[in-house]
DNA sequence: CTCCCGATAT
DNA sequence: ATATCAGGAG
């Protein structure tokens, strides 16, 4: 990790205890599954949509196609039908069934576990390969989606828009044990009260140790 | 950088 | 009417 001042680091402590404190210490997906490529193709799906859709879509999706064998067969058109909600239907379909075919052709139906086998599959970017990484394999990741990434640089702990940069910058100065937590509980006060729209400062946890809290 | 895109909140 | 949602690819 990196070193920083002792307030700095007292700082960000901090903000993760009261975090675990709200919202919990332990990993736990807001995308319902039951398998690997179960919470891989729901992870491609929550691209730009609630994961409340993705679960409502999901649960009829898997009980349809049961196996990866189902969704490498699928047909296009249907597939498209059946998760057309999620919006970006087009690319998302054609990238799941592309994806199922992958996995059974290279990797005998399993998930890989590795970022560059993840991040190459179609539809599969750093965002859900850690996420697949951290929910299924606990392997320690950072997943930098909207939330972190608004949230991490309002905290003033990043300090750039970009992903892949956000994603780094945390690794330096949050310990490995809160890597996932700190996606899932920064999720949850995204939605709660630090909403992209207008954030709700006035009554968060986190205000007299946020730098963009004027209150 | 642009495009993909429906559902929901504001 | 506009902004935003567990992003990824060209």
């Amino acid at each position: 990790m990196k070193k920083l001042s002792k307030k700095e680091r007292e700082r960000i402590d901090e903000i993760i205890r009261r975090l675990i404190e709200r919202y919990g210490g332990e990993s736990r997906t807001y995308l319902e599954h039951n398998n690997a490529w179960q919470l891989l193709f729901a992870t491609i799906l929550s691209a730009q949509c609630t994961d409340a859709r993705v679960n409502i879509v999901t649960k009829d999706l898997f009980r349809k196609y049961k196996t990866l064998e189902d969704f490498a067969g699928a047909d296009l058109k249907e597939m498209e039908k059946d998760i057309y909600s999620t919006g970006f239907y087009h690319n998302k379909a054609k990238n799941i069934i592309a994806c199922a075919r992958m996995l059974l052709s290279e990797y005998g139906g399993e998930v890989p576990k590795e970022l560059e086998k993840l991040i190459v599959l179609p539809g599969v970017g750093r965002k859900t390969a850690n996420v697949v990484r951290g929910n299924i394999f606990d392997i320690p990741s950072i997943v930098v989606d909207t939330h972190v990434k608004r949230i991490s640089k309002k905290l003033g702990i990043t300090t750039t828009e970009d992903p892949v940069k956000a994603e780094f910058e945390l690794m330096e100065v949050l310990p490995e044990s809160v890597w996932i937590i700190w996606n899932l509980d920064v999720i949850a006060l995204g939605r709660e009260i630090c909403v992209a729209g207008t954030p709700k400062c006035d009554r968060c946890f986190l205000a007299d140790v946020c730098p963009s809290c004027k209150g």
